[in-house]
DNA sequence: GCACCAGGCGCG
DNA sequence: AAAGCGCGCCTGGTGC
């Protein structure tokens, strides 16, 4: 082994000369100020240092040959038994034009490397090391193991030997781990005064801040902009930055909870099946965007213009419609009191102006107008900008990141872009396309919430109805609102009984819902009268989380973590978090047809997936019966789309 | 000019 | 005491 190199100062750029004054000699002002500020940059940069390194809890970096790179990676790996990945980018993501891997870290809790991936010889410790690992640690591993597959630099079967920190984060008790599970934040708490990440994060925002770089980039920010794209890999501050989450990675995956081994192989497969959408993606149709934007852009812009003629000048700003609508003698509710506006500011939301909107005159006009340009923005902003930006700046390809246990009842999320959140109708999820030759194949279980408060209460009265086929909301319906009930008495019952069953109380749930809070609470005296034992059982579980109780086991294992502090949404919590494990379920089952390979979406109660066109009939029976099973008795029932080159609307 | 918050809205 | 639940992303507005 090659001894170690010594670090060395700074071989940077070549110092600029400055405007002298031709009389004093000495510098101007203005020269003067750019010294110091360039000076500043250097400070904060740390000098530089030649990857690879290898750099130390304490920070200590040393400057390492490439052959000894791999050596000190190896003694890592013979260390943990496990090799501790994670990597910069230069903050675009995979397919963007400015996409780019910087550096990759390798290590375990008490050394990690720094290579760079463009150099051929530490490309190939890189791989050689990755290969090699028996077990591999990373926190959000998608963001690493993306990538370096994308750089030829792994494969996507690395997820076999992948343990993501975040797993085990995120099965904890969130009180012992905290909310965000952010490696940065997770380390602080759990790792405490041994963490490194939190003060190299602090000094890699200095850096940014002293070269005016942005730290959260976007796919339009100007790569001259964006800190991630622009900083030397190779200055201390960075080498440490990079480092530290591998060592703190790796110590938090010696020192979080492990929960049974069985739970976390079941969360490390659905894992290793959702990321293959973040690996290879979906297809964006630019052409279904551009005939999109050419019907929502004329409307929004109709609609500010109906707005200022009203007396709004600016049509986005709230603020300017509450105090229009106010001098039109509109009253408006306040929205919830917080530290910056303790009385709370009158609220123009859409549940607001829903009731408002037959109010006769410019008030009524000025309502219509803005819900209307409310509407397009959104779809504009949200959905349709994004998209034609993965297509003009990516390679017209969306590769959402699913976070498998996103939320805290065990829900999974998506991001970049969420592919959750589409719009059901007007054309926006048929932007997102099958590849050529394949179909889009989806099907939802169908009224999965009624079915697992069923399973969960064992409710008698709610079992005996879904194995009926009798309308709940119906009968609620019926009760509340007489025998001469409509089809929009049927839909308030039905809100009402989720939002009671929620934990909702009776005053804020009728103003939710428009009605008198008589109505509300004939809705809930209805659902007592009908569902009893379901009411006693969602009774019980706040009376157990007052009593100190919140650990709810599903039927799968996995602990649901009630929160302590507010018992009302204990019921909410346990069936959220047991749906989301029949989802997990059908996704496990999916995984085991021979379309398991492929590219699979999960939205809480439907799936999505993609699968070769001639396939598309048989594989929408097989999604459906993987997603049908029984559950403590109740039969949980999938409903399938009609197969589609593009993912249609759900209406 | 950036980071952060609140309100709002998309989904389930 | 009472509180529908869970998210992500956008804009406007504020504060540094």
């Amino acid at each position: 082994m090659n001894p170690p190199q010594t670090t060395r100062p700074s071989t940077g750029a070549k110092r600029p000369t400055y405007k002298t004054n031709p009389t004093t000699g000495r510098y101007t002002k203005a020269a003067q100020k750019e010294v110091e500020r360039a000076e500043a940059r250097r400070a904060a940069a740390g000098e530089s240092v030649p990857l690879p390194v290898a750099v130390d809890r304490s920070g200590a970096i040393t400057g390492l040959a490439p052959a000894a790179a791999g050596q000190v990676v190896a003694e890592a790996i013979g260390r943990a038994g496990a090799l501790t990945v994670d990597v910069e980018t230069s903050g675009y993501p995979v397919g963007h034009a400015n996409a780019a891997l910087r550096t990759v870290q390798l290590g375990d809790e008490h050394t990690a490397v720094v290579l760079d991936p463009d150099d051929p010889a530490q490309a190939q410790v890189i791989r050689t090391a990755l290969a090699a690992a028996p077990r591999l640690h990373a926190h959000s591993a998608t963001a690493d193991l993306v990538p370096l597959a994308h750089a030829g630099l792994l494969d996507e079967s690395a997820w076999d030997r992948m343990y993501d920190t975040v797993i085990p984060a995120k099965l904890a008790d969130p009180t012992s781990t905290g909310s965000d599970p952010g490696l940065k934040q997770l380390a602080g708490t759990v790792l405490a005064d041994s963490a490194t990440a939190p003060e190299a994060d602090k000094a890699r925002a200095a850096l940014f801040k002293a070269h005016g770089w942005l730290t959260d980039t976007k796919a339009l920010t100007p790569v001259e902009r964006s800190g991630w794209a622009q900083v030397d890999s190779t200055c201390a501050t960075m080498i440490r930055y990079a480092a530290s989450d591998v060592l703190d990675t790796a110590a938090l995956a010696v020192r979080l909870p492990q929960p049974p081994p069985a739970v976390t192989e079941r969360e490390r497969a659905v894992q290793r099946i959702t990321a293959r959408v973040a690996h290879r993606g979906l297809r964006v149709d630019r052409d279904q965007v551009t005939h999109l934007e050419a019907v929502h852009t004329p409307a929004m812009h109709a609609a500010a213009e109906r707005l200022r003629a009203l007396g709004v000048e600016s049509a986005g700003s709230d603020r300017q419609l509450a105090e229009r609508l106010t001098e039109l003698g509109v009253t408006l509710p306040r929205t919830q009191p917080s530290t910056r506006h303790p009385n709370g500011q009158p609220s123009v939301a859409a549940g607001v102006l829903d009731g408002l909107k037959g109010t006769p005159g410019p008030a009524g006009d000025l309502i219509a107008a803005v819900l209307d340009y409310r509407h397009h923005e959104t779809v504009l902003t949200t959905f349709l900008e994004p998209y034609r930006v993965l297509c003009e700046a990516g390679d017209g390809r969306a590769r959402p990141t699913v976070y498998t246990l996103g939320t805290d009842t065990g829900r999974m999320s998506c991001v970049r872009p969420n592919l959750q959140q589409l719009p059901r109708e007007g054309g926006v999820r048929a932007c997102i396309t099958a590849d050529p030759g394949h179909t889009l194949v989806s099907a939802d279980f169908s009224g999965v919430e009624i079915r697992v408060m069923a399973a969960l209460s064992q409710d008698p009265e709610l079992i005996r109805q879904l194995r009926e086929g009798v309308d709940l909301h119906a009968m609620v319906a019926e009760l509340a609102f007489g025998p001469g009930w409509t089809k929009a008495n049927r839909y308030t019952a039905k809100r009402g009984v989720f939002g009671w069953a929620y934990g909702g109380g009776i005053e804020s749930l009728a103003r939710q819902l428009g009605v008198t809070a008589d109505v509300m609470q004939a809705i809930v005296d209805a659902l007592r009268q009908i569902a009893p034992a379901y009411v006693a059982w969602a009774d019980e579980m706040k009376r157990m989380v007052r009593s100190g109780a919140t650990q709810m086991p599903t039927y799968a294992g996995r602990i649901i973590h009630l929160p302590r502090d507010y018992p009302h949404k204990a019921p909410n919590y346990a069936i959220q978090g047991t749906a989301r494990e029949l989802l997990v379920d059908a996704l496990l089952a999916w995984d085991q047809t021979r379309w398991g390979g492929g590219v699979v979406l999960p939205v809480h109660d439907e799936i999505v997936a993609m699968v070769p066109e001639a396939d598309a009939a048989f594989a929408t029976a097989e999604l459906v019966r993987c997603m049908s099973r029984e559950l403590y008795g109740i039969q949980i029932v999938a409903e399938p789309s009609e197969p589609s080159a593009a993912w249609r609307d759900s209406v």
